[in-house]
Formats: C-alpha cells, structure tokens, sequence
RNA sequence: GCUCUCGUAGUUCAAUGGAUAGAAUUCAAGUUUGCGGUACUUGCGAUGCAGGUUCGAUUCCUGCCGAGAGCACCA
C-alpha cells in the first residue's frame, strides 16, 4: 500500500467513525508548498455538522497524525479548511524508486481488467482522399485505446471504411469521363490515389454544372451495391486500400479489423425494415426514425430508392462489431462532431431493438483540424493530403536533422514530424477545432512533442554516461530532496487515472509539460552526473531515471515515439 | 426559427464546485565555467454581460450578447 492508499484509507475510517457516509477527496495540490496530498473532508464533514470547516479539521487532525505518523511528517490545517499531508522524505523517494520498474509493455493501472473494448477511429472513405481531418481521429482514437490498455482493458482496434455509396460511383464516373490514362501499373501508390481524387473533383464539378448526369451516378452506384464485377472499382478500392496502410504506418496504427460498408449495409437495411412500422416508419418514400419522441430529429435510414443511408449503415456496423467480438464491454466510437447529431438518432434508433448494444455505445467527437493559411474544403479540390502535411512538417525539421546523431534520420524525421502534429492534437480537450500552426508544433521551445522527445533523448544520453562512469541508480544519500520533482513523479498514475476517467488524453500532455519543466529545472541548477561525487550522483540519476521512465511511458500512452538519439 | 457545442491573458490552450485562475508564445530583464543552452529564473497580462444556487462558481441553473456545427433521402 502507498503513502496515498493509505491516508486515503484512514480517512475513511475516521469518516466512518463519524457516522456519516459522504465522499470526499483526496488529491496532490497543485503547489508544493501545501504539502504531498490534500482533501477536503472537513468541508463535507462541516456541512454535514453545520459547523465551520476549520473547526472540524481542528477535530480529526489529533486522529490523524496518531494513525499516520510512521509515513508523515506533519498534518497542517490550511486555507478555508483543508488538511494537508506532508510526507516523510524517506517515503516519498522511496515511493519514486519504485517508477523505476515501470513499463509501456504493462498497464499501470487495473480499472478494466479483463474487460474488452471496441474502439472505432480514422474511417477513411476509399476512393477518397486521407486528409490532415483524418489525422485528429486517428490521433484522438490511439491515444484513447491505448489509454484504455493503460487501465487495463484489451482494445480491438476498428476501422470502418465506406466502400459503396455516391462519392464512390462520383469517382467512378468522374475517371470514366475524365479524360486522363489510367495510372500504369507500377505507379506508385500515392500517384494512383491521386488520380482517383481528380476523378472525383472532376466528377462533383460535372455533376454541378450538369445535374441530368446524376441518373448515370446513381446507375454506377446500383451496379456497385449490388456487388456486380467492376474492374476500376476494384483497382481503386485496391490502391486506396494500400495507400492507407502506407499511412498507418507511419502514425503508429496497427487496426485489428477493417469493416466496410459493403459488408454491412445489407444487415442494416434488414433491421430497419423488421423493424418497420415498430420503430421506424415510412415517410415520403423513405424509411425514417422519428427522433423528435425524444427530443431529437427525424432522420432517413434507407431513401426512396430503397439504398441504406449512413444511418442504416451504421446499426449494421454495430452488429458486426458484436459478431466479431462478442460480449464486448464497451463500443467507441470517434469521429467529427458534425455527426454528434445523428448519433445521438442512431443510437436512440438502436435503443429500442437492442437496448443492451446501444447502452455500452459511446461516441467520442472532435473538431476540425484547421491550417491558419485557409480553410479545408472536400469537394472543391483544395483538401490537404495528410501525407503531404507530414512531409512538410518533416522538411522543416531537415535543417535540424543535419546535425542529428541518429543513425535512422528518415525515421526519425517521421517519428517527430508525427509527434508534432499528434502533440498539437492531443494538447487540449477533444470537441473543439484545431488550429495547427506547423512553425510553432515544432519549435523545440515551450509546449511542442519535440521538446518532449527532445528531453527524452537528452535523459537517455545522460544516463548512459551515469552508467559508463558507474554510478548506481539508488543512493541511500539524499541531502536536499527534490521534493517538486518527486511529487510531480509521483502523479503520473492519478493523471492517468484521470485521462482514462475524463476520456482527455491533454491530460497527459499537460502533465508531462509539467514534469520536463520541473526536470529541467533541477538538470538547470545541479550537476547531475558527477564522477567525483558518485553517491551524491547516484539520488539525481534516481530521479534522471524515474523521470526519463514516465517520460516515455506517457508519450507511448499517447501513440507518440520516443527516440533515443536525435 | 429550433437543437447541440462553445465564449478564459495580444495569440494558442488548461483548470474532478475549492487555496493566489495554470501553461506556452509575444514583449522586458536576468542566470549559467556542468552532463546536448533546443535550458533555467523573474516580470507584464484574462474568466463576454446580468442575475441565481453555495461556506466557496471559470465550472451548476436562468436570461441576454457573440461564435461554430447540425436540422429528410450525401457521408
């Protein structure tokens, strides 16, 4: 049991002994001058009573450092009534030493043991371009199941592409008209899906200027649901296909499965009509959901043409995911918040067939990645390939890179070109809009992934010069503790904790901002690595450790790389 | 018009109902003979407006002002 554990634990039974059941806090302040933790029981305790906090407090601190005085060395009374706990100096860095086991490759935490989740993220359309909007999902959706396998949960990573539908016959027709050789066949991948993205601009503009060639698209679009054979259709499907896992690649995604609508839209036109007039109702022509019971919209699941909409879509692809791992715990979902409003219709729609898949249902959403320079536009052909943005990112980094001591530069200008740009997504609370300025993502200086990776590297060179001069990494010597340090070490779990809880991996980011400032700040005013003073050193390169261990466990939580050379 | 999301330093972002509202950047002034100075320290600077609930509100409730997204066969 850990200090926290413990004065957690005694709390509750001087609570107990109170006779009154409530829930109280305890926490790290925020500054270190106010102690290793903090609650606020005498607050609640003073409510209860109707008496002032202050005085409570007065009351339980006698209990309290009777029952805590083998780990703490002093219980103060502060501010408007809360009781602050200081530990003993042995303790706490006895506590930090213990960092030093801890690994990416086991979960910190055990909130969801044996527990599985599904988790949906990045949903790229084939025959569409992978624009920098992808990124913020896929972004968001690793961090997220990789903070889930963090608490102890295992996560099946989905991805859920739209094969059929009018954007692809749009393609389609647009390359049979456009007028341009096929790509040959060694082209290369990028090329290829390049030429499908002029079909389908070629084809949107087309159908604007035309409105009559629609009835040819919806034709390709029929002939394509109907899963007849159709050699560009293939071709295309196979190229985007590729070109996607080029990607992944270099983002760190590895997906367990690919759903596509193709596979799915059928059981989810089925469902719907079952369940026609029950749940859903004919209107117009069309099948639709009533969301207005319940205070949402109507919307359409399958049109007059009698073709599944994206929402009929949807609910097959939730039975899939249950057919494909079954008895799952937990379903998530994440994708752009313009959609926020017909979930809310699916799952309602999906609540009253299966009230047991729609409860474990959660749909996380983000907003949109913007470039200070414009905004993005799908259909108009300005959309800005995601890979495109990566290698621009990574040419600014070439000057940098030059006098780099790795001996991989063109994977290391990936790992921190992506770091950057994941950085930049994960700083703040998923929902709102992006806005990526590609100088300031990679400054190396203030709140930026370089400047993370770049203190892990320079903590990986530091301790293997500790290492060469033979300095341990657990002196019994500790004359001035760095109590800061510690203490922000020491809240890596609870920040986890409140990552996982919050579903708000900025937590993190934020976080570890704040451990690298205060790491920096001892590296600034002592001399870590000394020969001539090796039981001195052996405490700093203690910390060195712990810090460059939660370093690395934190950026790996968030799907970002941690070089050690760079 | 209706629904949802959101208004915090000049700018980009934080803050489970709690202590002096934190960072970064910009600007100004400093530190450092020592391991990667791409560092560190100090200063300037903010809760849209008006009420309400509470010992305590950036957070919860109501109204107003402002921004974005959605509102029937596209995804």
């Amino acid at each position: 049991m850990n200090s926290y554990e413990n004065i957690k634990q005694v709390l509750t039974e001087v609570i107990e002994k109170e006779d009154v059941t409530v829930t109280f806090l305890l926490s790290q302040p925020e500054d270190v001058s106010h102690g290793d933790y903090a609650t606020n029981i005498a607050f609640i305790l003073g409510k209860v009573r109707k008496t002032s906090p202050q005085e409570c407090a007065k009351n339980l601190i006698p209990q309290l450092k009777e029952k805590l005085s083998e780990i703490v060395e002093k219980i103060e009374i502060a501010g408007p009534g809360f009781i602050n706990f200081f530990l003993k100096d042995e303790v706490r860095t006895k506590e930090v030493k213990e960092l030093l086991n801890i690994s990416p490759e086991k979960p910190l935490l055990s909130f969801l043991n044996n527990q599985t989740i599904v988790c949906e993220y990045t949903d790229p359309n084939p025959f569409k371009l992978f624009h920098i909007g992808h990124l913020v999902p896929n972004t968001i959706g690793e961090a997220l199941s990789r903070i889930y396998e963090q608490v102890g949960a295992k996560v099946e990573r989905f991805c859920y592409q739209g094969d059929v539908g009018m954007h692809v016959a749009t393609t389609i027709w647009g390359i049979e008209n456009m007028k341009e050789p096929n790509p040959s066949a060694e082209d290369t991948l990028r090329n290829k899906v390049a030429y499908l993205g002029r079909g389908y601009v070629y084809g949107t503009q087309a159908l604007k200027d035309n409105p009559p060639i629609k009835e040819e698209i919806i034709n390709i679009n029929k002939h394509i649901f109907e899963g007849k054979e159709h050699k560009l259709y293939e071709d295309g499907k196979k190229w985007s296909l590729g070109y996607f896992q080029n990607i992944y690649d270099k983002l760190g995604t590895v997906f367990d499965y690919f759903i596509f609508e193709s596979e799915v839209w059928q059981a989810g036109k089925k469902l719907v009509k079952e369940n026609t007039p029950k749940v859903f109702e004919e209107s117009e022509g069309a099948i639709v959901y009533k969301g207005e019971k319940v205070g949402l919209h109507t919307r359409v699941f399958i049109n007059k043409e009698g073709i599944p909409t994206y929402e009929a879509k949807e609910l097959g692809n939730c039975l899939r995911k249950e057919e494909l791992v079954p008895g799952h715990n937990l379903s998530v979902v994440i994708s752009g918040n313009e959609i926020s409003e017909y979930f809310k219709v699916i799952k309602s729609a999906l609540g009253e067939i299966y009230p047991e898949y729609a409860k474990k249902l959660l749909h996380i959403s983000h907003g949109m990645l913007r470039l200070p320079e414009g905004k993005m536009s799908s259909r108009t052909g300005d959309v800005i390939p995601a890979e495109d943005l990566i290698d621009e990112v990574k040419s600014r980094l070439s000057e940098r890179l030059e006098k780099s001591e790795s001996t991989d530069k063109e994977q290391l200008a990936n790992d921190i070109a992506v770091g950057a740009i994941k950085f930049s997504i994960l700083r703040q609370a998923p929902g709102k809009d992006i806005v990526f300025e590609i100088d300031k993502s990679i400054s190396f200086e203030g709140d930026s992934g370089p400047y993370l990776q770049y203190t892990h590297a320079r903590l990986c060179t530091l301790l293997e010069k500790a290492k060469s001069l033979g300095i341990s990494d657990s002196s019994e010597i500790i004359l001035n503790p760095e109590k800061e340090l510690e203490q922000v070490l020491l809240g890596y779990s609870k920040t986890l904790e409140k990552s996982y809880k919050d579903l708000g991996p900025h937590h993190i980011i934020q976080y570890l901002i704040m451990l690298t400032r205060s790491f920096n700040g001892m590296y600034g005013r002592t001399q870590i690595v000394d020969g001539n003073d090796k039981e001195k050193s052996a405490y700093y390169v203690m910390l060195s450790k712990a810090t460059k261990n939660i370093l690395a466990h934190g950026l790996h939580t968030l799907g970002i790389k941690a070089p050690e050379r760079m």
